[in-house]
DNA sequence: TTATGGATCTTCT
DNA sequence: GAAGATCCATAAA
């Protein structure tokens, strides 16, 4: 296999510190035996205390159940009558924690993200949450799929080992815990859906 | 180039 | 019945 998941212990570790140690790591899908693979550059953080954006900030519901399981897990929900957002839970199980991936850079399977997205320009394939699960064709079936296990969804580490400098800033699209530094992405890098 | 509003539907109150 | 971890087309400047 030309990806290699990550370890599994991967997404024990601190939320803030599993969303920085994301980036530059690969997001893998097998869609019918093709390859659509992208470098995440852009992630945010959701925590289980003191985070009002975070949608376990609520306590545990049929929606958010999968946040609350062991990490690794994927966590997929469906938002403004349209859209797929695609998350990670880390952390302790039974917390409520995850990092939303939100930008990558398309690295395998660019003519096939195309037809997903029906748009021609690389840039705009996978800069935005629901953008890269139209691309990679990640919808509510994936909702609580082990990362760790699964054969057509997973986390690879880094193809190169070329540096990359990181910026941690607040995060976007929300209302409440506005001021949380828990935004980080790849500097300098066009992918990214906003500075 | 920036600002604004529409799409569209699940989940929770 | 209201809001939402968004995106896109269109309008205004």
């Amino acid at each position: 296999m030309k990806y290699t998941k990550v370890k599994n212990n991967f997404f024990q570790d601190s939320t803030p510190e599993v969303a920085k140690n994301l980036l530059g790591k690969i997001l893998v899908r097998v869609f019918k035996g093709q390859i659509l693979a992208g470098k995440i550059v852009e992630t945010e953080a959701y925590l289980d205390d003191n985070d009002l954006a975070s949608h376990s900030a609520i306590g545990m519901t049929e929606r958010n159940k999968v946040m609350f399981g062991e990490p690794g897990l994927a966590y997929v929900y469906f938002t403004y009558g349209m859209h797929y957002c695609f998350n990670v839970v880390t952390g302790e199980k039974g917390k409520g924690s995850a990092v939303l991936i939100r930008a990558l850079e398309p690295i395998e399977g660019i003519e096939l993200m195309k037809k997903f997205r029906n748009k021609s320009d690389i840039v705009n394939l996978t800069n935005g949450p629901a953008k890269l699960c139209q691309a990679l064709k990640i919808d509510k079936k994936f909702n609580g799929v082990d990362l760790k296990t699964s054969p057509d969804l997973f986390i690879a580490e880094s193809i190169s080992n070329s540096t990359f400098e990181i910026v941690r800033t607040t995060r976007i699209g929300i209302e409440k815990s506005k001021d949380l530094p828990l935004r980080f992405y790849i500097k300098e890098n066009k992918f990214v859906s906003k500075k």
